[in-house]
RNA sequence: GGAAGCAUAGCUCAGCUGGGAUGAGCGCUCGCCUGACUAGCGGGAGGCCAAGGGUUCGAGCCCCUUUGCUUCCACCA
């Protein structure tokens, strides 16, 4: 039975429909199966607070296509999803809702606080899945995970406790960077620097003289741009070398306010050239004075609580903010006649990237991971080419980050999150890590232990997340099997916070790379090349676009007409010109099966095809071999620039329409088998090219295609059940056919030379001519004569003759030089000869620069003895080619004269 | 301060290992309801491939310099 198919590709209904199917089918599961190659991708989980955006509309259609693509290759394919708890974005979206419902977080308590944490997870996690299957991904649901289910949580302490056994992970005081809004450490990479307005304040301190009281006269003047942290300061430094301050090497100036006595120090960190030469120290607060602080020994003076304002060690200014502490701290200098002048200065701040606050930097206790000697394996990987990065570029970043890569502070102030497996014994204070919280203290045998109430760093899980979700720490069947995974997709945006951590924690915890290749995409922008962001309000929900368009117009966007790693503007003419390839497609299905309605088409062997059918076979094989190349090196922009090529050019604009006289007006049923069986074949590889990039559409049209195929005539489709496991097509030598395409494509460049000049002289379509083809060549010839039908309709002929001078053609007749034969068409009384000698000379001119070209290159001896010899052929082709062309039109300018 | 990317048709961009830019979409323009498709068909205009130098038989593509834009990293107080 046959359905009946609209007359425009409406989506709607369509695509829920195809993927409830391939749900049911189990399509997208995978199990274990040795006797077939696992082809495997890791989804970069998306957040749980998260909505379906243009990114993740890029990212999932990419992973999509090379899933799908393997699939049909006859991999055993693995797209494993999941969602991430996202700690600290998680955390804060949460807080935010409390404080609207009037409910302070520490009041709620950590247990209820995470009561609701898990029941916002349970209403958002499901959310953004369900918007990936609009898109048409084929991950394994059955496989979903959570970066906080019980198989990761035991992951991820199981991973924590092996790194602190090996030494890679350790607590200790250090400079972290602090934000006093999340009340939490955050790692460096967590901080963006912003370029803010601010002031350069310059102060001076007085010297400490011989008698050990203040100089009233000589001070020590310096600039800072946070003056506040002044009650901090345990030191000025000078750079050993700067001959204005040698005599003050050794003594010590006074700390004004604090009334503290500090000493001046000497460090080459100190630029001679910045300001005075004279940098303050406050090691609690910065983190190059903090290094000065340890080279020099000086004690480190915190002066502030978590909340940004000054502590008890800040005497009278206690209690205020920081910024409100800065002016006061300024005034007082001033009172005090140490403020020597104020500058305005633009300097860049470090900011939180969740909540955009000024990030303050602390001294505190926190856990960190060792990273000297985790990285070296993920260096080495990438530099030896075990790891791909995709585009080469990426490296550069890749080695920037492992080059100056800093121990990484893994511990945050949060409740959201995996619990540090950290105990600490409540009578000794001794620290244990384990997997469990252990029955009595090992050192004193206390029985009451304390977990540490901090978290880890949401990207310590995700670290793991490509063997973690394959079983790991147990050494699972999936992990034996699909682990190294194949691909792994994901924008650069995100190399320091993921990639990079991905990679070395395979190394560590598995011996091996996570991931053959990276691929990397840029951003998604708005029209106008901005970022998508909530505050500009630019932003383009994929959703809308799949209700408007449908998912494969989307999905084809995503990917055409952008190089791998660079961003991409996204703007509706696109999708619409997407839509537009979709709709041709189906009404190219449709034309096709509507000629096939009733017919038994069966396989009429290479005798009885015609040679535009070998000339569309014979491209479409060329196709599959140049797209599965492609595809196989990622340049799947590429690949479906070519398929979209072939598909509207080649089949529809060309094949179909010199397909159309043979099936509408001609009795000869053995051609018309021949071309309906070339219009299937065709479409259905087409169809299999094109399916990774719009899965819907195609899917759809081949099982109308097998339906039909099952009601009447020889099926070649019988028993597939879907596309997408269907096999890839394959380049196959019986289906080139070089003689043909040549043939055809001198009858294309006949068509479109009459089509232009019936343009060129407003001839109304309407109105039909005789075409003669002269040529000398019976292979030209006999190929316009094999191509006759179809030349007249494309070519408006009333006939077409074929001889092989020009007796018998009206003189004045317009003729067109193709290579290897004229063409003249006699249009009788309105052909105007000196337009017609006109154009001649415009044709003889381009044949000319071509002529000057090609014998250029050819009478060049070097060129001749260094070019490769397939380059001097071709080249020598096209002389010839245009040598007689030349001649032809000369001729023909002769008789006119 | 260090690094990377981009600069090709009016606009947005392709151009895969160096081999006439018959580049794509949109826009513009002229003509068509040609029995799949007006979300369409046919024709056309429009580019010294940012500037300058070099390598090469040959450069949009490789090297160097310059200019403009974007981004990443560093964070000199």
């Amino acid at each position: 039975m046959s359905r009946e198919l609209a007359k425009t590709y409406d989506p709607k209904g369509i695509e829920d429909r195809l993927y409830e199917k391939w749900l049911e089918k189990k399509y997208f599961h995978a199990e274990v199966d040795h006797s077939r190659t696992p082809f495997t991708i890791v989804i970069p989980p998306p957040n749980i607070t998260g909505q379906l955006h243009m990114g993740h509309a890029m990212d999932n259609t990419m992973q999509d296509i090379l899933i799908r693509f393997k699939r049909m290759q006859g991999y055993n394919v693995l797209w494993q999803p999941g969602t991430d708890h996202a700690s600290i974005a998680t955390e804060v979206k949460i807080t935010e809702k409390l404080k609207e419902e009037g409910i302070d977080k520490h009041e709620l308590g950590r247990e209820k606080f995470l009561e609701r944490a898990w029941a916002w997870k349970k209403e958002y996690g499901g959310r953004i899945i369900s918007q990936l299957k609009k898109m048409g991904s084929s991950c394994d649901w059955d496989r979903e995970r959570f970066t906080m289910d019980e198989g990761c949580n035991r992951a991820v302490t199981d991973a924590f406790v092996k790194m602190h056994e090996k030494g890679y992970i350790y607590k200790g005081a250090r400079i972290i960077n602090w934000c006093p809004v999340c009340n939490t450490s955050i790692s460096d990479a967590e901080v963006i620097y912003e370029e803010q307005a601010g002031h350069l304040w310059h102060i001076k301190y007085p010297v400490i003289g011989e008698d050990g009281k203040p100089s009233e006269t000589e001070f020590l003047t310096f600039a800072t741009t946070r003056p506040e942290t002044m009650l901090g300061d345990t030191a000025v430094a000078i750079h050993p070398e700067d001959e204005r301050y040698a005599h003050l090497i050794g003594k010590s100036v006074l700390l004004p306010i604090v009334n503290r006595v500090i000493p001046v120090v000497t460090d080459t960190y100190v630029d001679r050239e910045f300001g005075t030469g004279v940098v303050k120290i406050t090691p609690a607060h910065d983190p190059n004075d903090f290094e000065v602080g340890k080279r020099h020994d000086l004690p480190i003076v915190n002066i502030m609580n978590d909340n940004a304002t000054i502590n008890a060690g800040g005497g009278r200014f206690e209690g205020m903010d920081r910024y409100e502490a800065r002016k006061a701290i300024v005034d007082e200098l001033a009172k005090q006649g140490l403020l020597v002048k104020i500058e305005d200065y633009s300097h860049n701040v470090g900011t939180h990237d969740r909540c955009k606050t000024t990030v303050e930097p602390l001294v505190k206790e926190q856990w960190f991971v060792k990273m000297d000697e985790l990285i070296q394996p993920a260096v080495e990987a990438v530099k030896k080419g075990e790891i791909k990065l995709i585009p080469q570029r990426m490296e550069k970043t890749y080695f920037n980050w492992t080059d100056n890569i800093r121990d990484w502070c893994i511990s945050r102030q949060l409740w959201w999150g995996h619990r540090i497996p950290a105990y600490y014994c409540d009578k000794c204070g001794e620290v244990t890590v384990a997997g469990e919280m252990p029955e009595k203290c090992p050192k004193c045998g206390h029985e009451h232990l304390t977990q540490d109430p901090d978290t880890l760093d949401t990207w310590f899980s995700s670290a793991l997340w490509p063997f973690e979700t394959l079983g790991w720490p147990e050494q699972t069947e999936d992990l034996k099997y699909f682990y190294p995974t194949d691909v792994l997709v994901t924008g650069y945006d995100i190399v320091f916070f993921w990639v990079i951590r991905m990679i070395f924690s395979g190394y560590e915890h598995m011996g091996e790379k996570p991931f053959k290749t990276v691929l990397f995409h840029g951003l998604v922008r708005d029209g106008q090349g901005r970022k998508m962001s909530k505050s500009l309000g630019n932003g383009i929900d994929p959703l809308e676009v799949i209700d408007q368009y449908g998912a494969d117009a989307l999905r084809l966007t995503m990917i055409t007409g952008n190089a791998p790693g660079n961003d991409m503007r996204f703007y509706y003419e696109r999708v619409e010109n997407s839509r537009n390839f979709a709709n041709k497609v189906w009404n190219a299905s449709r034309f096709i099966m509507m000629n096939m309605e009733g017919k038994e088409v069966t396989e009429p062997g290479a005798a009885r095809l015609q040679p535009a059918d070998k000339w569309i076979l014979s491209r479409l094989n060329t196709l599959i071999r140049e797209v599965t190349d492609n595809m196989e090196s990622f340049e799947l922009g590429i690949a479906v620039q070519k398929v979209y090529d072939f598909i509207w050019d080649e089949f529809c604009d060309w094949y179909i329409e010199m397909v159309k006289p043979r099936l509408y007006d001609s009795d000869d049923t053995v051609s018309q088998n021949a071309a309906l069986w070339t219009l299937k074949t065709v479409l259905i590889d087409a169809l299999k090219l094109l399916h990774p990039y719009m899965p819907f559409i195609t899917e759809e049209i081949y099982c109308t295609l097998r339906d039909m195929e099952g009601a009447s005539g020889e099926s070649t489709l019988a028993g597939e059940e879907s596309i997408m496991i269907s096999a890839w097509p394959k380049y196959r030598e019986d289906r080139a056919f070089g003689k043909e395409e040549k043939d055809i494509e001198i009858i294309k460049e006949a068509v479109r030379g009459i089509r232009n000049i019936r343009n060129e002289m407003n001839v109304a379509p309407s109105r039909k001519a005789a075409v003669y083809v002269v040529s000398g060549d019976d292979g030209i010839l006999s190929a316009f004569t094999e191509g006759k039908l179809f030349f007249a309709s494309l070519a408006y002929a009333s006939d077409v003759m074929m001889q092989k001078d020009k007796a018998g053609i009206a003189q004045d007749a317009v003729s067109v030089v193709i290579p290897g034969a004229t063409l003249y068409i006699p249009f009788a009384e309105l052909v105007d000869i000196a337009q017609e000698v006109e154009r001649l000379k415009k044709e003889k001119k381009r044949l000319e620069g071509e002529l000057a070209r090609v014998n250029g290159m050819l009478s060049n001896e070097r060129f001749l003895s260094k070019a490769p010899e397939s380059k001097i052929a071709e080249e020598k082709e096209k002389l010839t080619k245009y040598t007689r062309m030349m001649e032809q039109v000369e001729t023909r300018l002769e008789q006119l004269k």
